[in-house]
DNA sequence: ATCCCGAGGG
DNA sequence: CCCTCTGGAT
């Protein structure tokens, strides 16, 4: 089989997954609760090896507190620190939450850049946290957000054989029409919170089982 | 013990 | 490629 061929095939079936997935979570939005793209950048800072749900508790306080670029850019470190303590690895993200602030307010006037390699420069931000920017702030489709979910089940479904996440999205960004990128990493980290879950996944209910190369056949 | 919408440094 | 950073949930 040719190289087209076969992408013409991985393709087909990432469309057909990105339909069932479309069907079973027609209102899949970003979770993460924000008002304003600098507080959607923090926000996804704090999301590293951290639920979604755990970020929204502490991100109404943080930014009831400091509520923009500037605020948080002048902020005592210590005082980011404690109110972002329970999302983990806390020092780093005030360090990093401040820091992109500091540069926010120095070089972009106080708003979230729309350019990817501008995002880049941002201390802590690096492609998954610059494409859920782009995306659920400004419309923008960049690339594919892959986070831990986007990239096992991407994997588990054979569409990619790359674990590392940025070759990951270069598998997938031709897989899918570019309006949908977004689409799919939402509705697949839906699907991997709720059924393809780390460790016990649920395939005996997965609508994508018939699809799934991973999917355990044996019966007991 | 393992995982959660990672990033940076070696 | 590897390691480290960190707390909370299961």
């Amino acid at each position: 089989m040719s190289g087209t061929s076969r992408r013409g095939f991985k393709r087909q079936k990432a469309l057909e997954i990105l339909t069932r997935l479309k069907r079973l979570y027609p209102d899949a939005i970003c979770s993460l609760k924000y008002d304003t793209p600098v507080q959607l950048l923090v926000a996804t800072i704090l999301s590293a090896q951290c639920t979604d749900e755990r970020v929204n508790k502490v991100t109404p306080a943080l930014f009831d507190r400091f509520p923009d670029a500037a605020a948080l850019a002048g902020a005592d470190i210590s005082e980011i620190e404690t109110l972002v303590r329970s999302t983990g690895f806390y020092r780093n993200k005030a360090k990093n939450i401040q820091g992109a602030c500091r540069a926010i307010v120095e070089k972009f006037g106080g708003q979230v850049p729309k350019q990817m390699e501008q995002l880049l420069e941002l201390p802590g931000v690096a492609r998954k946290t610059a494409n859920v920017v782009l995306a659920h702030a400004y419309g923008i489709n960049a690339g594919v957000t892959v986070d831990t979910h986007v990239k096992r089940l991407s994997y588990r479904l054979g569409l990619t054989s790359q674990t590392n996440p940025v070759k990951v999205e270069r598998d997938l960004m031709p897989l899918l029409p570019q309006e949908d990128w977004e689409n799919w990493s939402i509705r697949l980290i839906y699907h991997g919170r709720a059924v393809c879950a780390a460790r016990k996944p649920a395939c005996d209910r997965c609508i994508l089982a018939d699809l799934c190369p991973s999917v355990d056949r044996t019966v007991s």
